[in-house]
DNA sequence: GTCATTACTGGAAACGATTCCTAAGTCTAA
DNA sequence: TTAGACTTAGGAATCGTTTCCAGTAATGAC
């Protein structure tokens, strides 16, 4: 079926001219002639032809793919960026190849040689640590532009689309403190990446603003998913000695010590005031309103498409950073 | 930087012997001896070599690449299809390209033309609608096997995941008339595709088995996405004489409908009974437990991948059925 | 020692495009 | 008429592999 694909040649012998030809009128190459643009032309719609991207991308040294590799693409955070880069990319004339790293460093690996192999011109990347000696080795050795999803990689060539995660979570936590409450439980995925590390320079800028000293048992920096959250939850919630408030840092986290919180019968806004950094759909459909601290997925894909092309196009590194903002509703109180 | 790539011939020059034995060895044939695999090998190493995957598939003729296409990557149960079957695909050595069609036509006839320049192995796809007449031709003419996802298409040679959605709209809808609802509303997508005409199969089957007759007013086919389920709940619960139970067809659906029910001031579970047709993350973590008909992602991932490598490897087309079943919670009845 | 196998290896032709180089043709001007 | 400049089109090399084909060397049988 798919044997008798059509080719330059058979365009070229259809309208009794060479391939070259053929291959410049395509191109909008200037000298040519108005009736050899015809006769191409004819011969091009006649046989319904359609040059083939795998040997232009030979020649050309350009496969126009833009390799996006994040943890979980189930994340409805970055699936909303990854929608929102494929868009911008598309556009640009770019496709973008999906894949998943599952927060494995050895998948994450495997994944840049995939890239390596596949001649990508460019990725996008959710790295799962940052500080990995091979992170540098690995990108630098790629030999194609990379732009960094919310890391800090120092000493790299890379540019970078990073969330002022300490400007929302101070307010949130000052508002916390506002209403009343001074033990607030912190409770987020691994400290050795920046997007932890920069919640929590905003906590602890807020509480040192209003003058507690931090109580480092309340925070609880381990593993992003579920699972982690779930258990600090429990554990830090099960005693009559609970803290007032809680923020979870990641939707895993948010989910999961959501379920610690159902399972101890503790309400959210009622029992404990509560903030989810990061939302997820449906936020505000739940029935206890749920604060946040909120970052635009779509702009973060917007500029991670925009970063990598410029880099692409040959331009110097750069970063971009996107605003967070706190979204104060019902459980940020308790009563 | 990218400039100096490592190629077969380095390696050659480097063994001292000619591109066709390194290739030989590289592809694992066998007649070549200890000596020239031994040579080849430690040139491989020394130089870091990787085959270049663009020039393998263009001599080839294969790019070991799926395209995966559907409406919204967004939505939390597709991009669980799509994690999962990309998941198996890379297990046989494919990558994935994931492109979303917004729900339009033109964007879907545009992305298989993509598919087909890009000479993709294979697709998955999940169409705008069934029955256009373009559908078959597109289809025909890609020169690659292709894998739908919940549709019916006759008269074309692909292969499908389907799902037994009137099973678990029969149990549902049962189950509401058991707790003593008798006008149940409907609220779904479009009626042109199979998802919706086997749910509300479902949905009939039950009502005649307890010998309910039908009310069509109750039943609101339209549009998927949020905006139409919204209005039209709203439409239908505004007055007095409300229907006494609502189910909602996909994750759009129920999300608009929600909504509206939350505008409405009407909780489910209280003020009315509420199944959702498909379940989104953190489901069971809602205050009102919401009941829902439930089919596997994973597994719809999981077959998918299954079917399109089938076909792939020359064998005839096939369908998969995924079963779905009620999960009955609080938000069945109402109190 | 000769001949027929067998085991390897190298050379060259694909795959389907782009692009450089050269030659043929047209046109102007002396 | 012819030299020079300028258009335009064709031929061939190239991108980095795989694979077919032929040829050499080694092995075994007689």
């Amino acid at each position: 079926m798919g044997k008798n694909r059509i080719t330059i040649h058979d365009v070229a012998a259809k309208a009794g001219v060479a391939i070259s030809s053929v291959s410049r009128v395509l191109s909008g190459h200037l000298d040519v002639s108005e009736k050899m643009r015809a006769k191409v032309e004819s011969a091009v719609a006649e046989l319904g032809y359609e040059p083939d991207h795998l040997a232009q991308s030979l020649r050309k040294g350009a496969t126009n793919t833009i390799g996006f590799m994040i943890r979980d693409i189930t994340n409805p955070l970055f699936s909303i960026v990854a929608q929102s880069a494929e868009h911008e990319l598309r556009k640009a004339g770019y496709s973008m190849i999906l894949i998943n790293s599952h927060g494995e460093l050895d998948a994450e690996k495997e994944n840049f040689a995939l890239f390596k192999r596949r001649r990508i011109d460019g990725v996008i990347a959710s790295l799962v640590s940052e500080d990995s000696p091979y992170v540098r080795n690995t990108i630098n050795e790629l030999g194609a532009p990379v732009v960094l999803l919310d890391r800090e990689v120092t000493g790299l060539n890379a540019s970078a689309v990073i969330c002022d995660h300490a400007h929302g979570v101070k307010q949130a936590t000052a508002d916390l403190i506002k209403n009343g409450h001074s033990r607030i439980a912190f409770v987020s995925g691994r400290n050795d990446v920046y997007i932890s590390r920069n919640r929590i320079k905003g906590y602890e800028a807020a509480l040192s603003d209003a003058k507690i000293k931090v109580d480092e048992n309340l925070i609880r920096l381990g593993k992003f998913g579920e699972d982690f959250a779930y258990e600090q939850t429990k554990e830090l919630f099960s005693n009559n000695d609970r803290p007032a408030a809680l923020m979870t840092g990641g939707i895993g986290a948010s989910t999961g010590a959501l379920r610690a919180l159902k399972d101890l019968n503790l309400k959210p806004g009622k029992d404990l005031a509560f903030v989810a950094l990061d939302e997820w759909p449906m936020f505000d459909v739940l029935t206890s309103d749920l604060s946040s601290v909120y970052r635009d997925p779509e702009e973060m894909g917007r500029q991670s498409a925009r970063l990598i092309l410029d880099l692409i196009a040959g331009e110097a590194t750069a970063q971009a950073v996107v605003p967070t903002i706190y979204r104060q509703r019902a459980s940020s109180k308790r009563n």
